[in-house]
RNA sequence: GUCCCCGUCGUCUAGUGGUCUAGGACACCGGGUUUUCAUCCCGGCAACAGGGGUUCGAUCCCCCUCGGGGAUGCCA
């Protein structure tokens, strides 16, 4: 078996697109398939080298590799459409002697018009065939009039086309309404996706076409060049569209869609590749939590659900806090030690062991790595400012009798060997107060919030110098 | 407009002609553990789009309607 991702290179790798990456690969891997890599930069306006780069590096961070591909080689190069030009060329030449296509002479100005001629909606025109049977005299009036023609391919009337469809079962068209004569060369010259990608797919040898969905209803156009041109056809998957909370194709306007953007807002590959492998198909236990290998084992095209899944950001951000607790916590700390500079701290100043212990404490609060940024202040800040719920706590009778008992202990009893454990338990005699009544003013003066990590956890790793400061900061600020 | 795809809790899904008073997960709500917020554990809320058939019996099979999506490009 050979499957391909032909992404193509106009931008970001975009989710949508890393899904079909993503079930291309699995399959392959169940299977022990090949994997090709293509890249279908023929709108030359669009496709830079730059995107090509960017979508290698994202399938790279995400775990996905190919076994061939423009960066790789392989048997069946070159893998760039843009540099398989002269292939095509003969494919056009035959389809051209053999009546399946003609050169059209119609400009975008005129076709322009007859859309609006047609007299309402632009998008019931089809192509009205007019230089379908050009006689030799009228196509030199037009070369002579210097129009560079496009080819289109001669659509037949009133054939059946079925696309074998390992989701959606077999997919049945008719010839006379997939919209007529289409463009298979531009007037420049450039051939387009709908023409080529059969072409590509049989040369390369691909038996499965696993795509999304949108390429279904072009999916005829391209088998009746596979058979005019007596190209073999594969079988194809179809892979329903990954939707906006708004039920439409998801893009920009909803959110993060970039893989690029998610994993610069400390999203982990492992959880983005898990979310988007389980979305639209359920294990057979049901847990949805699963190592590589038995997504790979248990994946099965023909289970995959038929409808078009909703992108659940919230649930991406759990399943993310899920593996973020269960990460050896050494390559964590390289993950975090980035989120934690951007944030504004000088990781070299603290030692990485005290860096591990600190993650070691607040990884469990952190669904992202960039989570960090508002919470590692808890352990690096000199003075923690109480926000706005912990000055509101801060203000209570209560409150003022931690604050006042903290001060006194922090000028007599306590030492850097004893406050750690000390701080509750003498805060709690000398006041009475115990529970949520001592621990709360405590959490609020130490940490400046209300939430966050463990408190006897906390204060030894924030150190007995920052802990009398920010309790000084208390006692001038509530308590005079 | 036309063609094609799809319709189970708010969301992702399991399910298959009777075992479904429809299961799990996220979210939400409540309780418990934690001398603290959170974590964690337990519990709750919540769905077979509608109408016709077929059948002894339909969430499941067929048809229609409605709803959603995609395609219809000298983009891919």
């Amino acid at each position: 078996m050979r499957v391909r991702f032909a992404p193509s290179p106009t931008g970001f790798l975009h989710v949508g697109n890393a899904r079909t990456a993503i079930v291309n690969y699995l399959v392959a891997k169940k299977n022990r398939a090949t994997m090709v890599l293509r890249i279908e930069d023929t709108d030359m306006e669009r496709s830079t080298r730059e995107s090509e780069e960017s979508i290698y590096r994202d399938l790279a961070w995400l775990g996905i590799f190919w076994d061939e591909g423009p960066d790789r080689g392989g048997p069946y190069g070159p893998y760039r459409q843009s540099e398989r030009f002269d292939i095509y060329r003969k494919y056009t030449e035959q389809l051209i002697s053999q009546g399946n296509a003609y050169r059209c002479y119609c400009t975008k100005e005129e076709l322009e018009s007859t859309k609006k001629g047609a007299g309402g909606e632009a998008e019931s025109y089809t192509y009205s065939g007019r230089c379908r049977n050009l006689t030799d005299a009228e196509r030199k009036k037009f070369e002579a009039e210097g129009r560079t023609p496009t080819v289109r391919f001669r659509v037949p009337d009133n054939e059946p086309v079925v696309v074998r469809d390992m989701i959606k079962g077999p997919v049945e068209f008719n010839s006379s309404n997939i919209g007529g004569d289409f463009i298979i060369i531009r007037s420049d010259g450039v051939p387009v996706f709908n023409y080529i990608v059969i072409i590509d797919d049989a040369l390369m040898k691909i038996s499965l076409v696993i795509r999304g969905d949108d390429h279904l209803s072009n999916t005829p156009k391209q088998l009746l060049v596979a058979r005019a041109l007596g190209l073999p056809e594969p079988e194809y998957a179809h892979l329903p569209l990954i939707m906006g909370p708004d039920r439409s194709k998801l893009s920009k306007r909803h959110g993060i869609t970039s893989v690029e953007m998610y994993r610069s807002q400390g999203y982990l590959p492992e959880a983005l590749m898990n979310y988007m492998a389980m979305l639209g198909w359920a294990s057979e236990s049901g847990e949805e939590i699963l190592p590589l290998e038995t997504i790979i084992d248990q994946i099965d095209l023909k289970k995959l659900s038929k409808n078009a899944p909703i992108f659940d950001f919230q649930k991406l951000r759990w399943m993310n806090g899920m593996y973020l607790r269960e990460y050896p916590i050494e390559r964590l700390i390289d993950l975090f030690i980035p989120h934690i500079t951007m944030a504004g701290y000088d990781t070299s100043a603290a030692s990485r062991r005290h860096l591990t212990e600190i993650i070691a404490v607040l990884r469990t609060k952190c669904e992202l790595l960039s989570d960090i940024s508002s919470l590692i202040g808890i352990f690096l800040d000199d003075v923690a400012e109480p926000d706005e719920d912990a000055d509101a706590m801060l203000r209570g009778e209560d409150s003022k009798k931690v604050i006042t008992a903290a001060h006194d202990l922090f000028r007599g009893e306590l030492t850097a060997d004893n406050f750690a454990a000390g701080l509750v338990a003498r805060v709690k005699d000398v006041t009475g107060l115990k529970g949520k009544n001592l621990f709360m003013p405590l959490r609020a003066i130490i940490t400046g919030r209300q939430k966050g990590p463990e408190l006897d956890q906390s204060m030894p790793l924030i150190g007995y110098e920052k802990c009398r400061k920010r309790v000084e900061y208390c006692h001038d600020r509530y308590c005079r």
